[in-house]
DNA sequence: GACGTAAGGTGAAACGTTTAAAATAATTTT
DNA sequence: AAAATTATTTTAAACGTTTCACCTTACGTC
């Protein structure tokens, strides 16, 4: 009787007194004989049997998980996405197996590799090397990112949000409005927040500028701070409405027009995009087009697992929503 | 020639003319002729093969995976944990397996069971469940939670954090200390602060109070409210110093205090417990205890892949340091 | 030149499942 | 009661590795 390692198939078949073929078939729910079955799981129950999971993938080539490829964990909107994916992915019966690739073409390289290797059911990606080779045969859903025409692509709806953004601050009084992004190698779907906002001032007659920064991350903080050193005359802020990519960089703004006693909203309203929920204080960081993070999920998780024609290289868009967060007069 | 399903050894080793056993020795970095290795690399190239990580674990029982159990990402310090945890996993050759519990004790118990199925090289988990039923030979490493007599626990040193918060707030001249912290049903290392922190009031003599609020996510607020509200005498709070169990506790209490125009740090001083950078303004949020946490990511990992005698069971304390972060009057 | 000895290679049996096809048992049908 | 049908179980061959025990070589030795 041994008892160090663990039981196996074979064990609950001699405990039994059935075949392999009978345990295997109770143990995947295959239709058994009803006294058999009971058998069956006495002899389980009495070994603590459990069934393991790599034999099981290298037989029937279903591993039931799914890499999550993501540059980091630090920034709240990455890691509140892998907290909806990670759960999605339990929810469905599947394993989540967490890459950080910290922005670096190499470590994102590895990590389709890796996906290989380990014959994984799938990837969820949100990747930022502009030349990524995908593995054949291996489905793939890519996060704000459109990596190729066969491969589907969950986004929230920038261009939308761009709109929403540049609407509500015209709303709110703004008359010379900015956009501040980042500037990324990649030409993916957060892109299309600045063609939303200059579709919206353009069609409403309103000035405004663009500002793309070096996506350098030492010199952003100067960067920001530089420019808009630059644009304030007497005291005041050139721009009375500022639309930021993301909550992280309108915060940035804020701090820098906080330490210039340029008033938030008074003088100057800001959005950002995100929608995160600071864990600090459980509110918005700033008013804010925020995206369905949950929603987003969902979709990636569902579309992996279910690819059907019509989601093959399909863009999926998921709405936005304005809401207000302080840095704005509606607020 | 088949062309569609992955090429395997045998493929490899048909197209070198060598034997599977000697391919495998190639791959594995085991001696062989110069020749063979050669030919070998060459048919391994030429067919763009990549080992199979199931049929490997399954044979050799090394899977080279471990699961990570937290209960959320939400917050960022799993999240920046996880991260650290991830990398260094990958570092040392070594795949994530990522479960998010929720806090839910059957989701804990689940996330054990899969290690199980999964036949796991170990976890590494952080847990609230009051009596978790850990498998028998899988190794496993906890964080801020001893479990088992036989189960290493890394956590930062929390009876010292305890400490250097109450000398801090005393040192800068608080007379009336409170210490606030959420119960939890289990006795995990993060209850030291508290000892800690008396220990240090009751040597130098200082008056104070702790306040153990109900883990009821709905109504800490409310809880922290009514407690505060009920302390404040003529428009003041009548403790001028806080250590707060965590910085997202010192945060709400923060907002209390400003909503009810009590000035911090002037009238009360506060410290909080992690030492989370704030990704939308890259500061701490309030002075705190710092942990140490790619140290404590490190640890864990290394503990949990090189047991020895000396780790077993042992409660690995990493050092915290007091940082100030605008809520004393130091900063 | 026969021999011992490494060093390099090979064959084949695992690892713990799944699954088709074959065998057996149980039930109906005539 | 035998034949036909159906339900249930079993046999055995994979899946893609690793590894142990064994077989070849080739080479220096006496």
């Amino acid at each position: 009787m041994k008892h160090e390692s663990n039981p196996t198939m074979k064990d609950v078949a001699r405990e039994s007194g059935l075949s392999l073929a009978t345990v295997s078939k109770v143990i995947n729910g295959l239709p058994v004989g009803k006294a058999s079955r009971k058998k069956v799981e006495a002899a389980i129950d009495k070994l603590g049997y459990h069934v393991n999971a790599y034999a099981r993938a290298l037989k029937s080539s279903k591993t039931y998980s799914v890499a999550l490829v993501m540059p980091s964990l630090k920034h709240p909107f990455f890691a509140h996405l892998t907290d909806e994916l990670t759960k999605c992915l339990t929810r469905y019966g599947y394993r989540a197996l967490l890459m950080i690739t910290n922005y670096d073409p190499e470590a994102e390289r590895k990590s389709f590799a890796m996906v290989r290797t380990n014959k994984m059911d799938g990837v969820i990606a949100l990747t930022y090397s502009p030349d990524l080779e995908v593995g054949e045969s291996i489905p793939i859903v890519t996060i704000d990112r459109h990596l190729d025409e066969d491969i589907p692509c969950v986004s929230s709806d920038n261009f939308r949000g761009g709109e929403l953004a540049a609407k509500k601050l015209i709303e709110l009084g703004c008359k010379k409005l900015l956009f501040m992004r980042i500037t990324s190698r990649i030409q993916g779907e957060p892109n299309k927040r600045c063609a939303g906002f200059e579709n919206i001032c353009q069609i409403q007659n309103v000035d405004y500028d663009t500002l793309l920064l070096c996506d350098d991350a030492d010199n952003l903080e100067e960067s920001v701070c530089r420019f808009l050193e630059e644009h304030i005359k007497d005291g005041y802020l050139v721009y009375d409405g500022i639309f930021c990519n993301s909550d992280v960089l309108a915060s940035r703004v804020i701090r820098f027009l906080n330490d210039k006693n340029i008033n938030v909203p008074d003088q100057v309203q800001i959005i950002g995009y995100d929608g995160i929920i600071d864990r600090f204080t459980d509110q918005y960081v700033c008013s804010t087009i925020e995206q369905p993070l949950a929603m987003m999920a969902e979709t990636a998780v569902t579309v992996l697992l279910n690819p059907t024609e019509t989601t093959l290289g399909a863009n999926i868009c998921l709405p936005v929503r304005y809401v207000p967060g302080g840095t704005t007069k509606d607020s």
